[in-house]
DNA sequence: GTCTATAAGTAGATAGAC
DNA sequence: GTCTATCTACTTATAGAC
């Protein structure tokens, strides 16, 4: 990947987070970027070329956010991992997932990158011993979904008090 | 309100809320419609007036929404209450509520519709003994908004076996 | 004469081609 | 890197209905 290439799709990143896809046009890509409009066709094809190596990349970016939970093999681990995931997101990486939160509610999206950090925590729930291991993944997927919206939307400080409630809730 | 007028507001919801609001055009929501062009902008002016015309109306039914929960004495009933909302919706409403989803992630728009409904549940909490009534109230609804998500993008049958475990969860 | 509606425009932006 | 066919939000001219 060329340095111009790498630039194209940050600017994009950028552009599509703040203003959304359709809200965003070549030529103000091509211009933040310092590059002509049409490297941006040669790379990338067409406009939607540009959107689909985003995802691409995010595809690739949670698998390595959540490796390091789904090799834990202490259950509390896992938990207290699985909590501490939105708060861990360097804040630089904020554009990045504001996107992929937006793009949850296009139509052709595709969803469930999400099933293997579940059925992780199903199975530590299980280990410790709750009834209903698979709700109580669920109920947590849920609140650590929420919270990293929250933090998205408000900053990590917003939501930073609700650590150690829940931390504390699960794992005493 | 003219039956054209609505007609237009219904259109431009629906289309706004699959294809975002850049993503459609003033001369598609006239032609679904089945009115001119003009007539659009001699109602509200610009597009933006559209999407104000949108919001003022959320805002309304947020709070019908959410007003017998608000004007509950029983805190286990305005919990429960509070857990049904998001199940209790018409499918007929679910691109409304997208649309409303979609667009607080938009930079302009206002937040904090829901303040009064996290009051109420932490007045609930407290009532019920909880020591940390404020934080309990924050999961809580961090728990319903990410349901009501899962409903919105993948259908009630798709949170309903979650509504009687968390309402055991809370009120046994 | 105001209100509701339309059809036919305009100037600028847009994605993509050459 | 210039060019263009198309689309965009918005306007103007016009006119029947109450």
């Amino acid at each position: 990947m060329t340095d111009k290439k790498k630039q194209i799709l940050a600017v994009a990143l950028e552009l599509f987070a703040n203003d959304g896809f359709n809200g965003t046009s070549t030529s103000k890509i091509a211009k933040e970027a310092g590059v002509s409009e049409g490297l941006i066709f040669r790379h990338f094809e067409h406009k939607n070329g540009l959107l689909n190596a985003l995802v691409q990349q995010a595809v690739e970016r949670i698998r390595l956010l959540i490796e390091p939970i789904l090799i834990e093999t202490d259950p509390k681990k896992v938990i207290q991992k699985s909590i501490d995931l939105p708060f861990a997101l360097p804040e630089s990486e904020y554009p990045f997932w504001k996107l992929q939160f937006k793009l949850k509610w296009e139509n052709d999206y595709e969803q469930d990158k999400m099933r293997p950090f579940i059925e992780k925590l199903t199975w530590a729930f299980s280990n410790l011993g709750y009834i209903q291991a698979r709700k109580e993944a669920e109920v947590l997927n849920h609140i650590i979904e929420s919270i990293s919206i929250g933090i998205l939307r408000e900053g990590r400080k917003s939501q930073e008090g609700l650590k150690e409630f829940i931390l504390r809730k699960y794992l005493k």
